[in-house]
DNA sequence: ATTATCTATAGATCTATAGATAATGC
DNA sequence: ATTATCTATAGATCTATAGATAATGC
C-alpha cells in the first residue's frame, strides 16, 4: 500500500548504504543481533542514526539485508566444486578455500555462525531455498566420485560438515585460539594440518572401515 | 566492605538459586547475554523477576555464574584423557566422550560458542587460567606419543582444535543441520565419520605429509 | 527474627519518528 | 523540487531498587 516506488538510486545513497552495510557487519558479527545497537552502527559507519533510518526501515532490515549478501559469497566455495574435476584435488582446494576465507572474512564468518547458533531464525528461508539444494547436489556428486573409486567411502554430509566444521573454526574460535597459542611460533600449519587430515581420509583403499 | 558475610544457604536458596541457573543456561544459549532477558528468566525459572535479583546481584552475575559451572564440564573430557593408556584409544574416545557432550549437552555447548564468539569478554580469564595449562599439558602428551612412533605426526594443537570444532559442530550449528538434514533417514553416522577420519589421521605410518 | 516474595516504579537504554533545515540536481 | 541530514523526543523495553507483606525457623 505505502510507497512502493522503486527510484534508481543516486552515488551518495549506494556509497552511505554500503557504508551502513559495512559498518553493521562489522557490529552484527561482534555483538549479534540483539547485542548490536543503532547507535553502534551509525558511529561506526559515521552517519547520524536518524539517517541510518533514513537509508534502512529499521534494525531489522538492516540485519536481513546483510544476511542475504552474506549467502552468496558464503556458498561460492562450494559452488565452485567442480564435478567434472579431479575429486581429491577438488575436494582438498575446497578445504583450502574454506579456510582462506575464515582469514580474510572471520566477520561473515562470525555473522553466520551468530545467526545459526541463535537458531537461524531469518536465515532459515535462506538455508532451505539456497544452501539445501546445493549441500544435495554436491553430496550427490561426492557420493558419485566415491562410487566410482575414486575417493574412500565416507559419508559425504558428514564430510562437508567437518569441513565446514574445521575451517570456520579458526574465525569463530578465534578468541579462545588466541589465548592457546599466545606466545607461540605464529605457525601457519593448520591448512597443512586439514589438507593431511582430509587427505588421508579420501584417498581411496585408505579406510579399513570395522564392524 | 558491604555485606561479605557468608552464610549457609538453606535448602529453599539452593533450590531456587539451581532453578536459576538453569533456567539462565537455556535463556542465555539460546539468545546470547544481550539477547536473553531477566524476564525470560524469570518465566523459565517459575519466580518474579524481582525473586531473582534477590539470588543475584544481576543479570551479570548469573551470566559469569552459569559459565564458571559450565567450564568444569567443559574441561572435564580433555582432562580425563589418560597418558598412560593406549594412544589411538585415549583420542578416539576423547573425541567419543566430545560428540556425546554436544548430543546430551547442547545448551552448554552454545553457550560456551555464544561467549567465545564475542570475543570471551567474561571468558577470557578462566581461559588463560584453567583451559590454557591443561591444553599445553595435553599437547605436551600427544606430542610424546608422536614421538615414540604410537601415533602419526601432525601438530597436537590443530589435533585438538579439529576435534573440538567437529564434535561441537554438531549442536551449535543444528539448525543449520536440521535443515540439510531433513527428510533423512535418522543416519547416527556422525560417530563412525568422525572415528574413521580420526584413525586414519593418527594411524602410525600413514601421514606420507609431502614437501 | 530471618528469609523469601510481591507490588510498584525509578532510571537507563534503545528503536523509531516528527518536523525543520541544508544540500543537490534539473 | 528532490534528496539528504539534523535536532528533539516519543514510546517501548529492560535492569534494578524501594518498601511492604508473607512465610519460615528457632
Amino acid at each position: 500500500m505505502a510507497e512502493q516506488i522503486q527510484k534508481k538510486p543516486s552515488r551518495i545513497q549506494q556509497r552511505n548504504r554500503r557504508k551502513i552495510l559495512d559498518a553493521a557487519l562489522d557490529v552484527f558479527s561482534a555483538h549479534g543481533f540483539r547485542g548490536a545497537t543503532l547507535d553502534q552502527i551509525a558511529e561506526q559507519a559515521g552517519l547520524s542514526k536518524p539517517n541510518i533510518l533514513y537509508y534502512f526501515d529499521g534494525k531489522e532490515e538492516i540485519h536481513v539485508t546483510v544476511l542475504s549478501q552474506l549467502m552468496e559469497t558464503w556458498l561460492d566455495p562450494l559452488a565452485g566444486l567442480d564435478p567434472k574435476g579431479d575429486p581429491l584435488t577438488e575436494i582438498l582446494t575446497y578445504v583450502q578455500r574454506k579456510l582462506e576465507m575464515s582469514r580474510d572474512l572471520p566477520r561473515e564468518s562470525r555473522l553466520f555462525a551468530n545467526e545459526i547458533l541463535q537458531g537461524a531464525p531469518r536465515m532459515d528461508p535462506h538455508l532451505r531455498a539456497d544452501l539445501k539444494p546445493l549441500f544435495d547436489a554436491r553430496c550427490a556428486v561426492i557420493q558419485a566420485w566415491m562410487d566410482a573409486g575414486k575417493l574412500a567411502q565416507v559419508d559425504p554430509r558428514h564430510l562437508i560438515f567437518s569441513i565446514w566444521a574445521t575451517t570456520q573454526h579458526y574465525a569463530d574460535f578465534q578468541a579462545q585460539i588466541d589465548v592457546l597459542l599466545e606466545g607461540q611460533e605464529p605457525t601457519d600449519t593448520a591448512a597443512q594440518f586439514l589438507q593431511t587430515m582430509f587427505r588421508n581420509l579420501l584417498t581411496p583403499g585408505q579406510n579399513s572401515t570395522p564392524a
